[in-house]
DNA sequence: GTCAAGACTTGGAATAAGTCTAAATATCAG
DNA sequence: CTGATATTTAGACTTATTCCAAGTCTTGAC
């Protein structure tokens, strides 16, 4: 489940972030950044602050936040929020859209075929699009294969 | 700006989706859906709050949270999240997407043209997708021409 | 290396958004 | 009209996040 995430590409994408806003490199921003690319999923501050605190004890839920804040500031994270509830955070930067699963609350990536450009929806005039994304609902494989599960029995 | 919601509208459609569901028709559900559907904006619970009070005095905040989990179990109204902070409500039940000024924070209707169907992105194996939204962000017309107007000066 | 300036971290207080509770009130079938 | 049940209400409570002020770390200048 978790991903072997080289040190050296934690600190390489880490400096080049800070270095671009002319913020300090600290070893509380690299674990937390590593421990969020390490499971590459969509986890709350809290579960941030839970895994990272884990391996560095002393680490504060304002730190989490402060990170986490610094990091989206950094391009190096996005926020998710499909939902009422906890702001998520995704480290993938790569273009993807996102699956919602209505039974579990689980985020996943839906990787964006390179090819598709944007939808061929008709804007009204006037709005200028930036930046779009797809957030699809419905049930993910695990739930769904619980559910068949009980079906049956 | 306000649109002229006719009562009978209100009540034909509050009713229809009370009594799908067994709950009581109220002066309170009433006032509040038909502020809703009135500015047809996507308000948060607190500004529906201060629109419908103005109106009905003795309206409470708890009233008003209640009453807007009742729509949305009615399926008269949809919760909108596009961002950390309160969520936001949408009267209007027609299949469509938003746009979201980032500049403002305003949440616009985009129409999603009918014959467009599901947007060509691949699933990955196992997820059942019952639903999908685009989110748009951008600059909405006004702040565009609002900075515009800066630039010039 | 030493040092000051500024950046960063920390615990705890403060705030914002939403949920819960229990008592008062309204609705509605009979 | 009446009793059973649903709804409303004020206020207490919880959760998620932000703010703050004090202490610590980092860095560039000497
Ligand atoms: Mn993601
Ligand atoms: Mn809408
Ligand atoms: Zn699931
Ligand atoms: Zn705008």
């Amino acid at each position: 489940m978790e991903r072997q995430v080289p040190i050296d590409f934690v600190d390489e994408r880490l400096n080049k972030g800070l270095a671009r806003t002319g913020l300090r490199f600290t070893a509380q921003r690299r674990h937390i950044y590593s421990k969020l690319l390490e499971k590459g999923d969509h986890p709350s501050a809290d579960e941030v602050f839970m895994r990272a605190k884990s391996d560095m004890p002393d680490l504060s839920m304002a730190t989490v936040y402060n990170t986490l804040d610094t990091l989206v500031k950094c391009g190096l994270v996005r926020q998710v929020n499909h939902e009422r509830g906890p702001t998520r955070y995704c480290s993938n930067m790569e273009k993807h859209h996102h699956f919602h699963c209505t039974t579990c609350n689980g985020v996943f990536d839906i990787r964006s075929d390179p090819e598709s450009g944007e939808p061929e929806i008709h804007m009204p005039p006037g709005f200028e699009v930036l930046q779009f994304e797809i957030l699809f609902r419905g049930i993910c494989p695990e739930c769904a294969a619980k559910q068949a599960a009980e079906a049956n029995a």
